[in-house]
RNA sequence: GCCGGAGUGGCGAAACUGGUAGACGCAAGGGACUUAAAAUCCCUCGGGGCGCGAGUCCCAUCCGGGUUCGACCCCCGGCUCCGGCACCA
């Protein structure tokens, strides 16, 4: 017996698969099609056990379909730009993309180790100037349609990363990546007008019926889309009118004043002739340290000395400069009203405003002088002249109303989300394509100088951005007027390079992808993508923004679908003594170091079995033990199987028992693992059911483990043995295809078709039918399968078991449900 | 605070549209093989009571109610944990 020896053979069927181009699909292939992705990884130069479940994840999927006959599309590549390769640069003095080049090296070879059925002649690497070139070109695109415009703004600062971050890369107030607090800086930066596409991001979200629904409500929250009425007020002491945004129009009538955010016009105006008020105003900059941190803060104000009109009733409140109030969302301006509004009422308390109730809910009265916190609720209107005893619903609509034929005001939906800010004061990513000239301002670089080249093989200064710093990269000249100029220095965002790789895999390394950024043909075969897996960690940023580039690329016409990914699954986290696999942790399990023991099946299995794929996964070194001895208890019992030609082929007439059992729970298995693979890739389930049949054929083979089976057991445990391998080849494809070449399995099995299970074979002629009185199991009666109401209700009422619990009494109710149980009610 | 998700043996988990709770695996205990160990194989394995025993009864899916012949599953109320958002007007 040849010992089971999982590195030569895994060695074996990669350099075959590698030398058949086993995973390649390209033209001419008339199949339907399945794109499977993964998301690509940054190429950190060694892979962890996240990227081995999820693109051992993948894998199943791909090879499933490929078995199922879809001309699966699985490519691979890396997410290759960023700022790791800039830090290691820096610390071991190699040039950025040395160092990356390197590390794609070695986590190929990774990959590769594990098993995984890819397209290779697809792969992209972000920071190859063939990449690049194309978010260039796009940009280029955006610019010219205003999408892509510059901007002097208030933007997230890492100290540390020693760039721009956006919105999205903000997290606690903290840089994403580095974990440093995020500091507000004024700067001229370069943005993308998300913003434009807010209402369709939000409305296709209801499309995406096949992405879990955390992630489609984390979106919708991080859109924040908001109806309410933006008012004019009228100003005394300054340039009006002064627009507040209000979701609450119904609250109208308890305006006591007005908050402006501490650099709004207004504020910055009376701050000008009010050194009191300018003092504050400069000390709310100062502490506006980030959105994050204002939470905490105390909330503080100023009355500016101008006056608002009220639209409706022409009383005078007070503005007051507030630090509570966001420049950046709505018009940087609120109405205040303190009873229905706990920021508005805290402050009102503070600095003893008025507060002036206008909406009563029901079976209250609420009195201003007694209030401990605002009424946020719905009620009916008072103290609201011609609106009072409304409800406070239709009250929102009378009040907009009213404004809007008064002229006052205007209906207007607001958003949460920003802009994109894209520019990176760093090196390692894409340079954006314009040239500043003195003459002629911001100069687009034309297409055919793309790609602008970042220089290569450099070595970084200590603080800063080498580009700023490099003249041999900035000083041009001007493309419309020849005069000497500067190059942007300022690089893309990474998230751009990952927002659209997915469309350029259909065309990599082809002709027409040398042409174009993305062909129209193949992104019309192959997208949206079929199924997309990766990290819950990218629900809004990388899956936000790949949704919102999916539609520039349609606008571009490079593509026609509107979203990118029709099915999501999202795995869950690797966790180790209950905390998430962190280097700062201690906790990491190297991939390396599992394989080099065990082999790269178990590592797959292991990851498959012990948890569904969108939960997190415990790491369990007996675990992977357990997946190990699966495998090898598979490989013995191979041993056991005849050659093709021993047994009879033809499985008809009358079988032993034992042998019907066999079959049975064959073709059960085959239903088992299809059903969870297609339903909602339970793999954990799909192997479990394998490890079944593996107990069932161990039991069935163990009389003739030392010689050889008479023919129809030969046969059946053969037909078992098959339909092992093939159900068993997408988790752990080396062991399946080597154990298939053993049994003397003609060709790939993993090329060959999956199995199909017998209907005949999926039920059997008696059941076990549970008996309950009241409810409660009394007995379990073997009856054939299509015994009627009458014989179970006999059967079960004749039981012993069951007759002291009648107590003598007839039953009442008989519920039967055949094949399953009866239920006596007494 | 708002929005999601989860809570089942010692552990990871399973249980389809309400129908045998705990499949499968891990750990543990016992046994076989062995000079011994590893490996492998076999048996037991939610808790408790009664019984010499075959057995048998009760309790048990976070807690409390409800619907139902029957609830891990549906409904109402609560608790705990995890994730996201959070001065967004």
């Amino acid at each position: 017996m040849t010992p089971y020896q999982p590195h030569q053979i895994e060695a074996k069927w990669q350099a075959r698969w590698q030398e058949t181009r086993a995973f390649a699909v390209g033209a001419g292939d008339d199949r339907p099609t399945f794109y499977c992705l993964e998301m690509f990884p940054y190429p950190s130069g060694k892979i962890h056990m996240g990227h081995v479940r999820n693109y051992a994840i993948g894998d199943v999927i791909a090879r499933y379909k490929r078995m199922r006959g879809f001309a699966v599309l699985h490519p691979m590549g890396w997410d290759a730009f960023g700022l790791p390769a800039e830090n290691a640069a820096i610390k071991h003095k190699l040039a950025p993309d040395v160092w990356t080049r390197a590390n794609i090296a070695d986590m190929r070879g990774q990959l590769g180790r594990l098993g995984l059925s890819y397209d290779w002649g697809r792969e992209v690497a972000t920071c190859d100037p063939d990449y690049y070139r194309w978010n260039q070109w796009l940009f280029l695109r955006l610019l010219k349609k205003g999408i892509a415009y510059r901007k002097n703004a208030k933007v997230n600062w890492c100290q540390d990363c020693h760039t721009v971050l956006a919105n999205e890369q903000v997290v606690d107030g903290a840089c994403w990546r580095c974990d440093n607090p995020v500091q507000a800086r004024e700067l001229e930066q370069w943005s993308l007008r998300i913003t434009d596409y807010a209402q369709e991001l939000l409305d296709d979200l209801d499309t995406l019926s096949e992405w879990p629904e955390r992630v489609v409500a984390m979106q919708k929250n991080w859109i924040g889309r908001s109806t309410g009425v933006e008012i004019a007020f009228d100003l005394e002491g300054a340039e009006g009118p002064l627009a507040v945004y209000t979701t609450r129009p119904d609250t109208l009538m308890g305006v006591t004043f007005v908050s402006v955010a501490t650099d709004h016009p207004v504020a910055t105006a009376a701050a000008r002739s009010n050194p009191e008020l300018a003092r504050f105003v400069e000390s709310c900059r100062e502490h506006a340290v980030s959105e994050a941190v204002l939470e905490t803060m105390e909330k503080r104000g100023m009355d500016t000395g101008v006056v608002a009109i009220h639209p409706l009733t022409g009383d005078k409140v007070p503005v007051y400069a507030a630090n509570f109030v966001l420049m950046g969302y709505g018009t940087g301006a609120v109405m205040a009203v303190p009873a229905h509004d706990q920021r508005d009422f805290e402050f009102a308390k503070k600095y003893g405003l008025p507060i002036r109730v206008v909406i009563q809910p029901d079976g209250a009265s609420l009195d201003p002088a007694t209030m401990t916190l605002a009424h946020t609720g719905p009620g009916a209107m008072v103290n609201s002249g011609a609106f009072s005893g409304l409800a406070s619903e239709p009250g929102r609509e009378a009040v907009a109303d009213a404004l809007e034929r008064a002229g006052r005001g205007v209906r207007k939906v607001n958003f949460r989300l920003r802009d994109w800010g894209i520019s990176r004061q760093r090196y390692w990513g894409t340079p954006i394509p314009v040239v500043h000239c003195e003459q002629c301002g911001v100069v687009p670089v034309p297409d055919d100088r793309l790609p602008v080249l970042l220089p290569t093989g450099v070595t970084l200064p200590e603080t800063g951005s080498y580009l700023a710093q490099s003249p041999a990269f900035y000083e041009t000249t001007c493309p419309s007027c020849s005069a000497p100029a500067r190059r942007e220095t300022d690089t893309m965002d990474t998230f751009i390079d990952s927002s659209w790789y997915f469309a350029r895999y259909t065309c990599q390394n082809t002709p027409q992808g040398a042409a174009n950024m993305v062909d129209r043909a193949l992104a019309d075969r192959w997208l949206p993508v079929d199924q997309y897996i990766g990290g819950i960690e990218h629900a809004i940023l990388h899956l936000l923004y790949a949704r919102f580039f999916t539609k520039l690329l349609r606008d571009e016409g490079l593509t026609a679908v509107s979203e990118p990914f029709k099915r999501l699954l999202t795995q869950g986290m690797v966790i180790k003594d209950g905390a998430k696999m962190s280097k700062s942790k201690g906790n990491v399990v190297d991939p390396e170091a599992l394989m080099a023991r065990y082999g790269a099946d178990t590592a797959r299995l292991f990851m498959l079995f012990a948890a569904p794929p969108e939960r997190d996964l415990e790491w369990s070194d007996s675990g992977v033990e357990g997946a190990f001895r699966f495998i090898r208890r598979v490989w013995a019992l191979m041993e056991r199987v005849p050659a093709p030609g021993a047994v009879p082929a033809d499985l008809a007439g009358d079988l032993p028992d034992a042998c019907k059992a066999l079959r049975r729970t064959t073709h059960r298995t085959i239903a088992k693992v299809t059903d969870d693979i297609e339903r909602s890739y339970q793999f954990n389930t799909a192997i479990a059911a394998q490890m079944e049949l593996v107990n069932a054929m161990a039991a069935f083979s163990a009389d003739w483990a030392e010689g050889a089976p008479d023919a129809p057991r030969g046969a059946v445990y053969r037909e078992a043995a098959e339909a092992l391998l093939a159900l068993l080849c997408p988790f752990a494809p080396h062991v399946a295809e080597e154990l298939w070449e053993r049994i003397g399995g003609q060709g790939l099995v993993g090329a060959r078709p999956w199995p199909e299970a017998d209907a005949a074979w999926l039920v059997s002629d008696m059941v076990t039918v549970v008996v309950q009185v009241n409810g409660k199991l009394r007995d379990k009666l073997e009856l054939p399968v299509d015994a009627d109401e009458a014989a179970a209700r006999a059967a079960a009422l004749a039981s012993d078991k069951v007759l002291p619990f009648l107590e003598g009494k007839a039953p009442r109710r008989v519920i039967y449900v055949p094949g399953r149980l009866i239920n006596v009610v007494v």
